[in-house]
RNA sequence: GCCCAGGUAGUGUAGAGGCCUAUCAUGAUGCCCUGUCACGGCAUCGACACGGAUUCGAAUUCCGUCCUGGGCGCCA
């Protein structure tokens, strides 16, 4: 039997309204006509709710549920004296982080939480929780990362740990906008591809049939084909696989690039667009996340502002070299106490430019007037590297050179380099880690943090 | 891959050769409790990663294996 809730027309209530959530009539299915918690006000009378039992506390006579779902928690009343015999029943045998149906009457009541309960006349197990969890979802006591992993699925019941993924999801969300907005061709690149064009990364090889493949490490050459095939604008937001036995909290196998390419632009026309959608991106997560900020515990959030302050690598080096105890000199690969150093002398988000063309992908653009430098760039926050990019060389037979010039042999790069012989135009582009941008605006230690199920050195389950 | 630190009930911990029939908290189960909000009280349940060595005696020392955390390296 279901109770239904009634809700005078055009008129719902708008009291507790988390800003992540869009306010909603009650949502009828074929099984339930509920409403989410954060919608059970004191000026309604009746509702129904569905979720999760997040504690309980029997006080003999009176017993306390927090019933929870993705929206927030509610206390329900049972009095042990005035319950229908089929609620008190339900009541006692019910687990915690059970499924649980509740219908009854609201009550606007100071002492409890929100300042309103529900004393049900329906109480329904709906889906039964086993018993020990492998891990406490109210976080009386704390849980290993790794038994959180193990556990993910009742790792993000905890509000806490859900609110990381309602921001990441706000993150994208505010991306697609601003790529939509200005006008971008959003793309979808082979994530299987026949061979490492670019070098450098190792690759995971898989079996395809009777051929040899592997797991793409970058959209990197489709976005440049892309350009080629004159859609001057495109972005593509999709996972990226490297198979480093790196072993860090910054590193992950796989990850979430968002990736952009312009064409008839240079290193400092992408810059703009990437300093602009960091900008955008915190400030949509300001606006609409402040609850899930809030359930976070992150209480000063800082909104950067484009544009971010350039410096050169030359001059980096200098920074940490004043900083560091190891040395470093111009043409090295910035170190990791080194790039923290400069991080720590920045105190913001910030752009590496002009890298010594030695230690750049062989598609960077040299400066026509210093060839030893070119128009690649790192956009950093303090803590780590979040991004890089370049103008790429779109002249056939420049690109040849270089690629000869780092050792490579330009007969493995035909089907990278087929498109360049057609009509290329200058173009340029970036790639922004996805979990790093996340890391870094929520403060998260570990990346692993930053992604549902994690894929490391480690981990391929679950 | 290298270096360091670890692996004790479901979860998080105490433990430094005999004091361990292993601490505390949380949890689960039972009983008491009508306003809790980390509810409270009483009782019960539940663990030394695996293999070997040293020793009269090992959770504790040593070796190996597996696993975990952190730092570094590697990283289009």
């Amino acid at each position: 039997m279901t109770c239904f809730f009634q809700t005078p027309e055009g008129n719902f209530p708008l009291l507790f309204i988390h800003k992540t959530h869009i306010p909603s009539p009650p949502i009828q299915t074929g099984l339930y006509m509920r409403i989410p918690i954060n919608e059970v006000t004191p000026d309604i009378e009746r509702a129904e709710i569905a979720g999760w039992v997040h504690e309980v506390r029997d006080l003999g006579g009176l017993t306390f549920f927090l019933i929870r779902d993705r929206t927030g928690i509610v206390q329900v009343t049972i009095v042990k004296k005035k319950a229908p015999a089929a609620v008190l029943e339900a009541a006692k045998a019910v687990s915690r982080e059970s499924v649980v149906r509740v219908a009854g009457t609201v009550k606007a009541i100071d002492k409890a939480p929100g300042g309103r309960e529900l004393n049900p006349d329906t109480f329904e197990i709906v889906s039964a929780c086993a018993s020990p969890l492998p891990l406490d979802v109210v976080e009386k006591v704390p849980a290993d990362l790794d038994t959180r992993l193990d556990a993910r699925f009742l790792d993000v019941r905890k509000p806490r740990v859900a609110a990381v993924f309602k921001v990441r999801s706000a993150v994208t969300a505010a991306a697609y906008d601003f790529f939509t907005q200005r006008g971008f061709y959003n793309i979808t690149s082979p994530k299987i591809v026949a061979a490492a064009t670019e070098g450098g990364t190792e690759l995971f090889p898989i079996a395809y049939f009777e051929k040899e493949a592997f797991l793409n490490q970058s959209p990197q050459l489709y976005k440049q084909m892309m350009m080629a095939a004159g859609f001057e604008k495109v972005f593509e937001i999709g996972p990226i696989f490297r198979a480093e036995e790196h072993n860090t909290v910054r590193h992950l196998n796989e990850a979430t690039s968002i990736d952009v390419e312009v064409s008839f632009a240079d290193h400092e026309d992408v810059m703009k667009i990437l300093e602009e959608l960091v900008a955008h991106q915190y400030a949509v997560v300001a606006d609409r996340c402040s609850d899930a900020l809030a359930e976070m515990g992150v209480e000063e959030f800082e909104v950067p502002k484009a544009p971010f302050p350039r410096i050169a690598y030359a001059d980096a080096i200098e920074i940490a070299a004043g900083k560091i105890e190891e040395p470093i000199a111009c043409g090295d690969d910035l170190s990791t106490p080194a790039e923290r150093a400069i991080g720590d002398e920045m105190g913001e988000h910030y752009f590496i430019v002009d890298w010594p063309s030695a230690i750049r992908p062989y598609y960077a653009m040299p400066y026509e007037d210093d060839p030893a430098i070119c128009k690649a760039f790192d956009m950093m926050h303090p803590r780590m590297e979040l991004s890089s990019g370049a103008q790429r060389v779109h002249q056939h037979d420049l690109l040849v050179e270089q690629i000869q010039a780092k050792g490579l042999n330009p007969e493995n790069f035909e089907f990278y380099l087929q498109p360049f012989a057609y009509g290329m135009p200058p173009h340029a582009g970036w790639g922004l880690g996805m979990e790093r941008l996340v890391m870094t605006m929520l403060g998260l230690q570990n990346i692993r943090e930053a992604v549902l199920f994690p894929r490391d050195r480690h981990r391929v389950v679950p």
